[in-house]
DNA sequence: TATTGTTATACTCTATAACTATA
DNA sequence: TATAGTTATAGAGTATAACAATA
């Protein structure tokens, strides 16, 4: 499908003077319907909004959960490293960081090989926590799953798997 | 699939005191590879790229391109039927009507029936730029196409058919 | 009382640039 | 010189709260 402006022509106000009022599923979207990239992006909100909720009292984002499970699977990677393979900027990671350590999930350890990067290890602490969190992001799934179907989701997986 | 910790375990790194350089593709995602939300946020992040690139030379951001679109399908909307449509939070809409006014694509006529609304309209100027726009953003999204595969892209419209 | 548009604040995230200490 | 980590800044985007004008 291509987005053209022809596809659809502007609905009608009302004329009369007194406008009507219109509800929101009445406003045509138009050219978005055919963009993936809107859908893509309305549901990434939806997504995001129940993990940070469904997370919400152990108070991880997902971003703060992506960056523990590399390190959890990883231990010993450089910033730089979990920078990379999340596509995290350096610097943001920075603060992400220093926020997980306050907590003291996650620990840097001079790396003794090169004195420029640190060794990154979840603390015991953090080893626990991160457990509990993954059941909490396996409950937020089965909230997906519920949401746009079982078969769905893993086409879905399928689709998307080479941008992960 | 759920996520548990015994999927899989830590990777061993170098133990030989001489570091191994680790590749981004080597590092193990864990937990995060069941998670629809990790690759639809990593999908929507190169969409996004590719849209506002795509969309460079005239400087549309994916935001504005759906503001520009809705009120030439719907002329006459109010600010707030905009924003709820859009899930657009009303004050963020402000600045972003703000700029488009002042690039004189959009006009806010102040309603006669309801004197604290502005009916939003595209201006002459606004109308042939959007057209524009929409070739544009048919041109991304054969990139689209392209990257994910034709019939791919047209599941992925059907799966999110009712977050729009 | 409630709603529309506005202003303001705070926090998340992205994108840079520059600095330091190493390599 | 190049890289790892850090600090700083600016702009998007999100989430609130409060205010004036109007319903």
């Amino acid at each position: 499908m291509t987005a053209t402006a022809s596809q659809t022509s502007p609905r009608k106000r009302a004329g009369n003077g007194a406008a009507r009022r219109i509800d929101a599923d009445e406003i045509g979207l138009d050219a978005l319907i055919g963009h993936a990239g809107y859908a893509v992006r309305r549901f990434q909100i939806w997504i995001f909004q129940d993990f940070i909720k469904t997370l919400g009292d152990v108070d991880i984002r997902p971003t703060q959960y992506s960056v523990l499970t590399v390190i959890g699977a990883n231990p010993g990677l450089s910033q730089m490293a979990v920078a990379k393979r999340l596509g995290i900027e350096r610097a943001r990671l920075v603060h992400l960081l220093d926020s997980l350590e306050q907590r003291r999930l996650v620990k840097r350890i001079k790396s003794k090989t090169d004195r420029r990067s640190h060794a990154m290890h979840l603390t015991t602490q953090g080893e626990t926590a991160l457990a509990k969190f993954k059941r909490l992001a396996a409950e937020h799934e089965r909230h997906v799953e519920a949401r746009i179907g079982k078969a769905n989701r893993e086409r879905l997986l399928q689709i998307l798997a080479d941008f992960t």
